[in-house]
DNA sequence: GCAGTGAAGGAAAAGGTTTTCTCAATCGCC
DNA sequence: GGCGATTGAGAAAACCTTTTCCTTCACTGC
């Protein structure tokens, strides 16, 4: 299948040692030695001790492909990405490789940044390789076409990305909720006019989060006003452009903000700085991702939500393998997040004692 | 081999179609469709036709386990990496999926985060899987201890990261040549007092960028001031920091900063800014790493030494072609840098045409 | 002394593919 | 029409394990 022709021949390998070299220095049969290393069987406690002292002694190790050819079962999953692998896959994938390994599968890493054609050789691919499971993630904006497993066998799942198949399960963070967290610590902090700076509109979880501002703004009995909702880019100099436009007009100006990913919040608790104004005195601000890079390096250091990447990773690969082990799960899976308390959100005016300051 | 026992057997999986289906179905032996389907051997045209249609109607698809088993052969790498998958990681690891995929060959990832036995485990699953190759990726502060693979017969490469193991290749990028380059850059733009506030000295590659800095300035017949090289943490507030010693005595400020990081130029470059100093007019700043998220969000956007790690990836990705073809390849190899120059490094003077100050 | 029992270990199939070797049939040529 | 050469295709070994089924042997109990 393809390219494999431009690698020649194997040079000069060593043999690894088999397990028939291993019954021959043991002085038994294969099938003997094979009972003696996998404990099975019924065999003289003598004969499994010069079986597993051969093995040694030889350093053999038994050759995966010849068990997973015989289980028919390859003990392997691959992984999908669509996106890169983006700063967001890597705690996803660190957490799902961990959980994976303990259950002694191991993973295939294919990447087909928006390349159909790409991803289609990659599935082609997994598939050869006969991987146990499938997970794929991709950039977060659409909703993405399900991959086509023939024979609707395999498990599957999307992780921080949604497909369109409705029988697919997808593992997603809680947008919703964690906007909700974010803005119910702005209010139990004191503040009362609270701004939402994010992202492009297109992305759900824009309208995830926004939504779930709003809520937690009516809930609070508190206005969802529209000029305090503002979209933009993911960057710092969008958040830097949002506080200019947001305190232009002193009057109407907010006493919080809360941010769609931690570089807007970065940006904009820089621009507050740069007028003169205080975080978390004069304006309070929360971030999400949690992103310590950004949130740790501002100043003061960033309140922020945590999408608890590590938890999404983990939970991923508990359900392939529940997955791989027969269960059926499907649907939209959302995981809470969590919020990270730092200086830019402390309740107003408790930083500095003395302090009276009007923009 | 362990902890295979918790997932239940096969469930109901539809058997996937195999060469003996095909066979059947096209009338003819299993071992004219292999030939018919690898195209080799001597056969009818209209033979071949019809068994790869009968492959197509089937839904065939070889099995690579079967076909590794055979070849001893796995078309497979291992990739393990004891930093967890930091930032820089990712732009290699892409460029080599990207590479090897292109040659059929796929990845193991594996993590063994700073965990000797964890990665002796990847190590020994990843040796049952008969990788054809291995690539080891580790945090750069210290040499790694060799990785114990038996019988000297696979592959192994390091990647931005040194073992102590004279018999094996390692990749890098070139950190010495990279702060050449940035010095030189500086010279060539009228600066004189180029101070180089960096990381920990622990790090082997602080090390190299110190002495290619001090030759750089030593060849233009610059003093490579003691004073002028400060040690500290890869932060940006330790960029401020160094920021305020340096420019404490303004008497013996410097003009232009060479940093080990972007994160301490960031730091360094608002410190700056803070102190009512501009950059690039009275100061030109340098980072290292180009990386967008700090480069490109600094004002003004940054000047930074890009390690290339996208082409690392593709050279490591060659070099374990090769060698998993034959060839013995070892030593080190350091692959060059580049600068990418941005605002924060324009000549003195040259963007503010009115201009006339000294700290 | 013999049937029956249990233990210890061997033989062989199976899993899916590639490759070499062999065999049968066809062709060209005299 | 017979001979060698060539072509097309099948049989079987090999790759490495696991597992099921058998065989052998030594006992026990009568």
């Amino acid at each position: 299948m393809g390219r494999n022709d431009d690698i020649v021949p194997p040079a000069d390998y060593p043999l690894r040692a088999t397990i028939r070299d291993v019954a021959a220095r043991a002085g038994v049969s294969i099938g003997t030695a094979s009972k003696a290393l996998n404990a099975s069987g019924r065999l003289r406690q003598e004969t499994r001790d010069r079986v597993v002292a051969a093995a040694n002694e030889l350093g053999f190790r038994p050759n995966a492909m010849a068990q997973s050819l015989h289980r028919s079962r390859s003990m392997t999953v691959g992984v999908l990405t669509t996106d890169s692998f983006g700063r967001f896959i890597f705690p996803i994938l660190e957490a799902l490789e961990e959980t994976l390994a303990g259950h002694g599968i191991a993973i295939f890493m294919c990447n087909a940044t928006d390349d159909p054609e790409r991803e289609q050789q990659h599935l082609d691919q997994l598939l050869g390789k006969r991987i146990d499971g499938l997970l794929v993630t991709a950039r977060r904006m659409d909703r993405r076409p399900a991959i086509a497993v023939p024979g609707k066998s395999m498990p599957v799942i999307y992780v921080f990305s949604q497909s369109d198949d409705p029988d697919a399960l997808c593992l997603l963070p809680d947008d919703h909720g964690g906007a909700v967290l974010a803005v119910e610590h702005l209010i139990a902090t004191g503040r009362r006019r609270i701004a939402h700076i994010t992202g492009p509109a297109e992305f759900e979880a824009v309208t995830l989060r926004h939504q779930g501002y709003a809520e937690a703004l009516v809930r609070a009995g508190l206005p969802a006003l529209p000029e305090y909702y503002l979209n933009g880019l993911w960057s710092e100099a969008w958040g830097r452009e949002a506080v200019a436009q947001l305190f232009a007009n002193a009057a109407t100006a907010p006493d919080a903000l809360f941010c769609g990913n931690d570089q807007i919040a970065r940006g904009a608790s820089d621009a507050l700085r740069e007028r003169g104004l205080s975080v978390p005195d004069d304006v309070a601000v929360v971030g999400f991702d949690n992103w310590d890079v950004m949130a740790l390096a501002a100043r003061p250091p960033l309140s922020s939500v945590d999408m608890n990447l590590h938890r999404l990773g983990r939970a991923a690969g508990e359900r392939l393998i529940a997955m791989i082990g027969g269960e059926r799960i499907r649907g939209v899976e959302r995981l809470p997040c969590s919020l990270v308390v730092r200086p830019s959100s402390a309740p107003a005016g408790q930083t500095t004692p003395k302090q009276d300051k009007n923009s």
